[in-house]
RNA sequence: CGGGGAGUGGCGCAGCCUGGUAGCGCAUCUGCUUUGGGAGCAGAGGGUCGCAGGUUCGAAUCCUGUCUCCCCGACCA
């Protein structure tokens, strides 16, 4: 992308309704806009990051063997009637009348839909387990949206749901999400941390938050440094394997990790001091296990086996998607801007040249830029006739993981500046061997 | 929902108390000089002061109503 065609508004101030940092920087580097309270303009900037996120989602649900579909924003109330849940959700759902008086809804959630369509059309325990998912805006009327995207009304969620025949195979479905959501937010450059939810909805051991460390975090946290060192993606372990995935949940219920409601003290005190990590968090994910609640409600049975009806066993699997893009940043920041992990950074490289009266300088960012774009790169090229130094910190505002920096004095000596964002250091290179470095 | 605060060019703000027809910084545009980490000078454009009503010769300013947004608390991906 050129910067001279692009939409990519940027300020040196923030606006005043902007409290914390991350909303601050998403309004500067020129992510979203707000249009009403909580609720949201995706620009360019912030779009290419939130399509990054949502893929890498997407990829790792697809791996764990979820199957996506898309269900609509708009639910009708019929529908949540039959769970009893249009009564009981309260002011936080959206209620909406059609030109026919009917009564609609923008889903807050898609338990009741998703229960419907499979179950219309599943009559068998041979169709099961299966999980499907969508990613999906939801609605929900927050008495105060606040923190920008973080606590919006209106939020982009990966949401599945899993249908399976016992309660065995329920925590197989359980276990395989949990994997997944590990490799997730491994791959998205951020630490998030399991952590067993106050309750499950039924009660037991099949509900987890995962809670991205960050200074402005909601909650306070408290876990063992193991989870650090833990390679997810690497780990060897396949969604197949039963015994495997049992292993990875003992192993998680092992090592501790508590946000203040469940905190306890006790367990917390065997943990080594050395080993001991407190901080804030906010919550990215959340799976949990509510047993036969909505295929009981809804009439959901198929046959089993044996012939007798059976009422499958359901779970459901939460990532806030649009909540990720204010939290990464919120962990990966500095006083310039955001510093985007590799994977879901707008665009892997900024080009940038120090001097814009300079042919060679311009001359070699265009080669450069071909070069790259040419290799797959996604590179941002910022040839507006800008002064260098206001170049570049646009440049790290939006948070570009890698800057080359072309100008005169280097290019004299047929070298540019290879910078790097998180670290700071920079390194002079030929054009050649940058642009290896960056293939790389 | 309870408590607090704010709406004035794109952004950040002043003016309001003590009515006299709108100002500053940044941004934008033009010109010149500049150029290695958000340049300087000169000039220009852009605002029915959230909206509606009222008081007044005259309202950004006073009064009433209304809408919106933000913050603190109880709840959530």
């Amino acid at each position: 992308m050129r910067l001279s065609q692009a939409f990519l508004p940027v300020l040196k101030e923030s606006p005043s309704d902007a409290q914390i940092v991350s909303h601050k920087l998403m309004l500067r580097a020129g992510l979203v806009r707000q249009t009403a309270a909580g609720i949201y303009a995706w620009l360019p900037l912030g779009y290419r990051v939130l399509k990054k996120i949502e893929g890498i989602v997407r990829e790792e649900q697809d791996r764990a063997g979820a199957i996506e579909l898309l269900m609509p924003t708009l639910q009708s109330a019929e529908l949540w009637r039959e769970s009893g849940r249009y009564d009981a959700y309260g002011p936080e759902m959206l209620r909406i009348r059609d030109r026919h008086e009917r009564e609609m809804l923008y889903g807050p959630t898609n338990e009741e839909m998703i229960t419907a369509i499979f179950r219309d059309e599943t009559r068998s325990y041979r169709d099961l387990p299966r999980t499907l998912y969508h990613i999906q805006w939801k609605f929900r009327d927050e008495v105060r949206p606040r923190f920008g995207v973080m606590r919006g009304r209106e939020f982009l969620m990966k949401d599945a749901y899993s249908f399976d025949l016992d309660e065995a195979g329920a925590r197989q479905s359980y276990y395989t999400q949990l994997l997944a959501y590990l490799r997730t937010f491994q791959r998205m450059g951020i630490q998030a941390v399991p952590m067993k939810a106050a309750s499950g909805p039924i009660g037991g051991d099949l509900s987890h938050e995962f809670i991205v460390l960050a200074p402005t975090g909601e909650s306070e946290v408290f876990y063992d440094a193991d989870y650090e060192g833990m390679d997810w993606s690497q780990s060897g372990l396949s969604y197949g394997d039963a015994e495997g995935l049992q292993a990875l949940f003992d192993r998680i219920g092992q090592t501790y990790a508590a946000t203040d409601e469940t905190h306890d003290e006790a367990r917390w005190a065997e943990v080594p001091g050395e080993r001991q990590r407190q901080g804030r968090g906010i919550e990215v994910g959340h799976i949990f296990n509510f047993g036969t609640k909505y295929s009981d409600a809804m009439g959901f049975r198929v046959s089993g086996p044996d012939g007798a009806m059976v009422t499958p066993q359901m779970g459901s699997y939460g990532v806030g998607v649009s909540r990720l893009v204010g939290a990464i940043i919120e962990a990966s920041h500095d006083d310039a801007g955001i510093i985007w992990p590799d994977a879901v950074a707008p665009w892997r490289v900024g080009v940038v040249t120090m001097r814009g009266d300079d042919p060679a300088s311009a001359a070699a960012a265009e080669d450069l830029y071909a070069k790259l774009s040419g290799a797959g790169i996604e590179t941002l090229y910022d040839d507006r006739d800008e002064r260098g130094g206001a170049k570049l910190a646009g440049m790290d505002l939006m948070g570009l993981p890698r800057q080359v920096i072309i100008g005169p004095r280097g290019l004299a000596q047929g070298l540019v500046e290879l910078k790097d964002r998180r670290s700071g250091e920079k390194q002079e290179l030929s054009l050649e061997s940058a642009l290896a470095r960056l293939a790389a």
